[in-house]
RNA sequence: UCAGUUAGCCAUAUGGUCGCAGUCUGCUUGUGAUGAGCAGAGUGAGGAAAGUCCGAGCUCCCAGAGAACAAAAUGCUAGUUAACGACUAGUGGAGGCGACUCUAAGGAAAGUGCAACAGAAAUAAACCGCUUAAAAUUAAGCAAGGGUGGAAAGGUAGGGUAAGAGCCUACCGAGAGGUUGGAGACAAUCUCUGCUCUGUAAACCCCAUUUGGAGCAAGGUUAAGUAAAGGCAUAUGCGUGUUCUCUCGCGCCUUUCAAAAAUACCGCUUGAAGCUUUUGGCGACAAAAGUUCUAGAUAGAUGACCAUAGAAUACAGAACUCGGCUUACAGACUAACUGAUAAA
RNA sequence: GGAGGUUUGGCUGAGCGGUCGAAAGCGGCGGUCUUGAAAACCGUUGUACCUUUGCGGGUACCUGGGGUUCGAAUCCCUAAGCCUCCG
């Protein structure tokens, strides 16, 4: 089953219609799927840094939701991170997750 | 040993657990169509992948040929290259004790422009001066010294003179001509000319050489329109810098709407490719033989944890593909060479 | 990924290689007016360093770094930041 989300339709209709939630570094954005499954993308801006930066922070936020299974709803989501994000260690990382998924 | 110069090379490795993206094979299954799932095998970022500063391939547009103009770029010589504004070897110039490094380096006597302020004067000659005569003014001669400036009529020394002056001589510099060496840039040397003619071309310009435009978001396939509206207009129009000539073709341009539609597939990775050896060349590089196939995503693939070794913690992530340039960068290693000190 | 533009004082924004630390406006500060304020009018106003008891004076700075030129905000090279566009 693919959790990604990959279209730009589906993207802007979240980011418009979705309930939203903040942390220091983080925001979510969510909705109910009618579907049986859940999906999950992942956006961060040029202004947190370069490529290879970006690649690190998407990756990092990948492999946390995917090893902890936060994202166990039928519902879709998208998490987008704001800057000062390139400082935190993985465990920060992590912990700041943890949280914006209890919320 | 210390300080340096140049060239090259590396850019963590090995093992384990979970996870990601293509490819191939097998099995299962499905759609209007492309497919989807599971298992196994094997592959998976860089020296700069970056900046997009140059040059090409490739694609589309420009109807074909020729001429002129415009615009842009380059600028010592010879070579290398598919090509280049790159590279190599040299020449001239600048810097360094040296190894070596840097160099947008054609033309100012084709023409035009500009040179503020200062200064008497800026391409032009007399402010303070010097000398002689006369006597406090003037006349004649001079350009050595002072001062201004980025730049002031070749420089230094000697002779000469009323004072001076290439006025004369020697050396240096400049120009013209010859000879020799070199493929050439140019170098060396000889003779002649006492030798006015500033700087700026990274101002216009002149000379020589080169260049059609756009870029993979190019463009194509499937599907879907002989859709609607407006403007110009039947050759005096349009045809991708402008103009002209000949041949030729055709209506041309703009806007709006529709479809899963910035979609699916192709383009997409075998290429002026990499590696090794030999030969030619001072070198850039070329030729031959052998060998390898090694990312191809499209919200965009490499991460997390543990162990061992360790100097490796920097800069940094392919997006059609190559050749360069430029910029960023923790460090590690190798080779050659230079200077200083010490010892033999 | 590709193509282009731009950067000048606290902000907006002119600027012919020389009189330019730089026009003009907004803003700030001081004054006039007012019981007080606003508006209006008048004047003034960049930053850093050095020097001076102070007034004042000098040097550097037009995104950073180089170069051409006697002289650069302006011309050339190079880097950085910001902005726009694409079937």
């Amino acid at each position: 089953m693919d959790h990604r989300l990959r279209k730009n339709k589906q993207f802007s209709y979240l980011y418009k219609k979705g309930e939203k939630f903040y942390t220091r570094h983080l925001i979510l954005f969510k909705i109910c799927s009618k579907f049986k499954n859940y999906k999950i993308g992942f956006s961060v801006s040029k202004k947190i840094g370069k490529a290879n930066v970006r690649n690190k922070v998407k990756r990092r936020m990948k492999e946390i939701v995917r090893v902890n299974n936060f994202a166990k709803d039928y519902s879709n989501y998208v998490l987008m991170a704001k800057e000062g994000i390139e400082n935190l260690s993985f465990l920060d990382l992590r912990k700041e997750i943890e949280e914006i998924f209890n919320k």
